[in-house]
DNA sequence: TGCTTATATAAGCATATAATTATATTATAA
DNA sequence: TTATAATATAATTATATGCTTATATAAGCA
């Protein structure tokens, strides 16, 4: 892995709603909806935002019922480098907090 | 610091040329002609990445003579992150090597 | 002083990016 | 089977980005 490499990976995250995304998917998966909520964005930017992290692996996803769920891929190579970056930036808990408390969040087994 | 504020940081280092700068700069400071020779890149192309590098106060600049030198700004609020980062990337010391042995760095006191 | 070297800045252009709008897909429920 | 909910994709558009070319500034030197 060169340089390059990593310099995308932080261009990928060098995007305020993606690095909350990552944020937030430190604290455990998270549905398309939930995202929608939690950042108030139109459903079609929030799905291009998961793209561009699944595409290069970051994040899988997991289809239950009408829902799909993404987390965070512990084994993409990189993840100590995303590991390291999610440390540095202010937890996104409170966001999901929030959430719960507004009741929408998707806690299905 | 919010989460924007760290965004807009990995965005800046979202490129090749600048954060391979910053892996060259944990080395010690260097010059403009230093990186022109480096990267094989045009000396505005350089000048404008160590800009906004500067415009953010990642990095010091210190004139002597003709030459200007850069240096990390290790007092930046952001700098943790950024040591953080320069850790997880592949170290630079071969480039300042071969520069070296090229008879081309700029080692002035 | 005038020439050269090192660096910065400004303008222009081509490409990349992120959002919106519209439409397609997939699953559930009536 | 039709309707609805959740999600994805495609096309479009506005803005941002990085490079080039041209020019300006600043220091050293003949």
């Amino acid at each position: 892995m060169n340089i390059h490499t990593y310099a995308n990976l932080l261009k990928l995250l060098g995007d305020k709603t993606r690095l909350s995304m990552m944020g937030l998917l430190h604290h455990g998966e998270c549905c398309v909806c939930e995202f929608v909520e939690i950042f108030q964005m139109s459903q079609p930017a929030i799905s291009q935002h998961l793209r561009k992290l699944r595409d290069v692996g970051l994040v899988n996803e997991r289809r239950k019922g009408q829902w799909i769920f993404y987390s965070l891929n512990q084994t993409h190579p990189l993840f100590p480098m995303v590991q390291a970056i999610i440390q540095n930036i202010p937890d996104q808990k409170e966001r999901l907090e929030a959430l719960e408390q507004a009741g929408l969040r998707i806690s299905c087994c």
